[in-house]
Formats: C-alpha cells, structure tokens, sequence
DNA sequence: CGCCTGATTGACGCGGTTCAACCTCAGTGG
DNA sequence: CCACTGAGGTTGAACCGCGTCAATCAGGCG
C-alpha cells in the first residue's frame, strides 16, 4: 500500500510536487536555501488531529499530499466547516500565537512545516513570500465568501448539487484523462464531512442524494460513486449562473 | 443635510481618522508621502452601488467614515451579504482586473482610494504596506470564516444576538467613551440589509429582535437604538464562548 | 392629505431537523 | 465457516423553526 511514501517528500525543494503552487512559488534560490534549512516534513494519519482551536502554534506548513479540513465546534456539539486545505494550501497564520480554528487530516496527510518565528523573520525580510501568502489568503477570502451564499440562501437539494459540482470540477481538472462518457469520481469523503461542509444534517444529505438519484441527476454506483451524466444540469440544480467553468 | 463634508477630509494623512488602522497604518513618513500623491476621496450616498461584481476596478480603497456591504445575488433575488466594511477596512484586490462581489453604500460613505496600478507597485516596493494587508487580510478570512459558523449552524436567535454582539463590541472599541450605563448604539443598517447578513428573511429578523427585547436581553429606543444591559448574557444567547474580548 | 418605504405582527405551510428503526458491509474472533 | 459487532448509510414519521403571504402601522416627503 501507498503508505511510507511520506519520506520520499524529504528532498530538495527543487523536487517537490506543489513547488510551483505553494506559498514558496516565487521564490528565488536564495530564499529557497533558507526555507530549505527551516522545513520539516510531517506526517498525519486520516482521522487524525492536527492542532486544535486554542493551541499554541509553534509551526506554519504547506499541505504537501492530502486534505484537511478546517472545523469549528460549537459547545453543544454543532459543528461547520469553514474550509477545506488541499495540497499547496498553507496552514497558519504569522503573527498569531494560538490557532483560531481546529484542523484535521480527512484523508492522510504530509505537512511541509516551517518553524513559526524564523518564518516570521523571513516573511519581513523577504517581500516575495509575503506577496505570495497574500495573493493566496485573498483567494481563500473570496472562496469562504462564495461559501457563505452556499450557506445563507440556498435549499439542501442546491447545497448537495454545489458540492458535487465542485467535486467533479476539481476531479475534472487534477489531470484525469477525459473519460469520453459521463463524468464520474468518487466521494472521498463521509456523509458526515459532506454534513458539516454543507450546514445540513447527514440524514438531509442522504435524502437529497436520493432524491437526485430518483430524478436522474445523478447516478450512484455503491455509496461512494458518483456518475454525471449532464454536468450543465446539475449545475442548474445547484442555482449557479450555468457559466460552466470546465470547459470553454 | 450633511453632504459636503467629503472635503473634509482632503487633508494630510496625519489628520485622517483612520491614520493608525488602515492599511497605512506602518507606513513612515516617505511612503505617507507617496500615497498622500495617490489618494482622493469620494463621497457615495447610501444606497448607492459602489462597484457591481464583474466591473473593473480603477481604484482600491479605504473606508474613512460609513459602511459598506459586500455582496452576492442569485439569479432568482436571493441575496447574501458576504462582508462588511467599516471604517479603516480595505476594499478591492490588488492583483485582480474584476470585482469578484457586489459592494453598496450601506450609509453614506466616504472613501480614501488609490489608483490600482500604482498601489500595487507600490505593494512591490514597499513591504509596510504588503505586510499591514496581509495582516487586514487574514482578520477578514477569519472573520468570514466565523461568519461561516453561524450562518451554517446558528439559530435566527444565535444569528441575532451574534450580530448585535459584534456591532456592539466595534462601536465599543471604536473610540467611544466608555458611558458608565449599558452598553448604547445605533443600528445603522436596515432590517433588510440585517436579514441578507444573517442568512434570514425580514420578519424572522423583526421578530427576533421583539423575542429578545420581551425577554429582557435588549432594549430599544425607536427602531433603530439598541440598549445591552448584559453584554455576557447576549453572549450567551449568541451561543459563543463568553470569552468576552471586549475589555481583559 | 396621499403615497411610499421600512417595520411589525399574524396565519399558515413547507423544508429540514430530530428521533428511531433498519440496512449494509467489513472486521474479528469463535 | 458463520455469528457478532460496530461504523456508515438509508428510510420513515413527527415535530417545529423559519419562510411565505398578507394585513397593518409608523414616519418622511411631495
């Protein structure tokens, strides 16, 4: 099984899978040379906690592999998420002693880390990081926004179709060879994330799913797999200006 | 009718109100004088529609007085309020040709803008700037992402209380007095503009607010005046940690 | 005065939650 | 080999919070 592959991470920066996409993307070699002496790969299990609102962040990281996925529990025991950290997404924040949100590793997960102070030193020293990382939190702003409409105003049925639709974008595009017949991927997450993700309970979520099934929306094959056979039609389920995005 | 003041504020930037939390707030006396070449004021009536998603954007911002709301619609009129900003909040993106959201005067409001082009050499040069946005930038993330809490998971009465907390905690911190008696302030946006905040219609709105003025945890003097006599309580009915934040 | 916009209040119905039963399937151990 | 178990998922029934529709009210303005 595809598990100690997380050593195989342990190399030249020249080397790495998200270099290009990362919060280090334009750096020159110079700087290169120095993230290189602060960084330190770690490795997360699925499941697995990776800090919790509250604790002392003692690192900033880079998703190297995997997703996490950024959570708020309320006392009672509701909970939301409030993003979601695939690879090259940067975890963290300078400037900032205790982590605001929890974090947790969906599937397995590798963090490039940096320790938090040097990376803070850096961050003023050297303008090209900092440009970067706020090129990346104003993307990350307008996605949580965009989620916020998903969120306020729409009805669990577009909520259900919205986050297929981004899945099988997202799907489309990781460099999946065109399968010439209807769109297919599977969830890799559980009724329960997809839950917390939307703001809906897992019941409502099954019930939709279901429903999209009854109507032709979608196909399932087993519980996991998802088939689309008219993409544009989903997307109108979902309440979006049919723009496409995927293809032009 | 108080219009004209606009001119008020074409002076130096050491007199502006905002001077020590905008994005300029670091800058030294050369870079002051940069953006002191840069910058002009506009005045925008409430109501009036400050930039529509998609349009290009000549300018990026301050507020300097008024609020502002960001904004998004659906093709069918739901609508969903996505930011807000106050007084000393940054607007626009540097980088980006098109606005992503709709932005609207919410009361009148004046703002300090800057031509985007030059502000974003200047972004280049000068890291004071970068780093200051950079900081503005991740508080919005996080509030949008606590935004995403309660718009996910909250109650319309959690939803209410949540935003007469904050509103009351800005207007503490913004440089008022400390009145000895309850906590005081004006609601300045509509019923309307509430409702599209908090993922709510109008009269959800209306009656939440009557709900908890019965129940004792607000007053109100006309329509728009809101008494807190018991900042932890509302706290509590907002469903947040009573941490407070507000004085430590 | 009439008109209009913003706000309040009431009656009613629906969508989504809640509570609960049942199903499916992979592990695990006898 | 099969019974047992537990986690993830589906389905049903009842409830209720909030949206919808509609009537009424308050205040500003021509």
């Amino acid at each position: 099984m595809a598990r100690q592959q997380s050593v195989q991470f342990a190399k030249s920066c020249g080397d790495c899978p998200i270099r290009h996409r990362a919060v280090c993307a334009n750096c020159e070699a110079d700087e290169l040379t120095i993230l290189e002496g602060l960084k330190s790969y770690k490795t997360f299990a699925a499941g697995e906690p990776i800090i919790w609102a509250g604790d002392h962040m003692h690192h900033v990281a880079s998703v190297v592999t995997g997703v996490a996925a950024i959570s708020q529990t309320m006392e009672d025991g509701r909970r939301q998420m409030v993003g979601l950290l695939l690879p090259s997404d940067f975890m963290g924040r300078p400037g900032r002693e205790a982590a605001a949100f929890d974090i947790t590793a969906a599937t397995e997960v590798v963090l490039c880390r940096f320790e938090r102070k040097p990376f803070e030193q850096l961050l003023i020293n050297s303008p090209t990081i900092g440009h970067r990382l706020l090129q990346m939190t104003l993307d990350e702003l307008d996605a949580a926004r965009e989620w916020m409409l998903l969120l306020g105003r729409k009805t669990a049925r577009e909520k259900i179709s919205s986050l297929l639709a981004i899945i099988a974008r997202r799907e489309a595009v990781l460099g999946q060879d065109l399968t010439p017949g209807p769109m297919a991927f599977d969830l890799h997450i559980t009724r329960e994330a997809m839950a917390d993700y939307l703001g809906l309970t897992i019941e409502t979520v099954s019930r939709q799913l279901t429903a999209l099934r009854k109507d032709g929306v979608i196909g399932m094959e087993g519980k996991r797999r998802i088939l689309i056979p008219d993409f544009p039609r989903l997307l109108d389920e979902a309440g979006d200006d049919a723009d496409g995005g995927l293809v032009d």
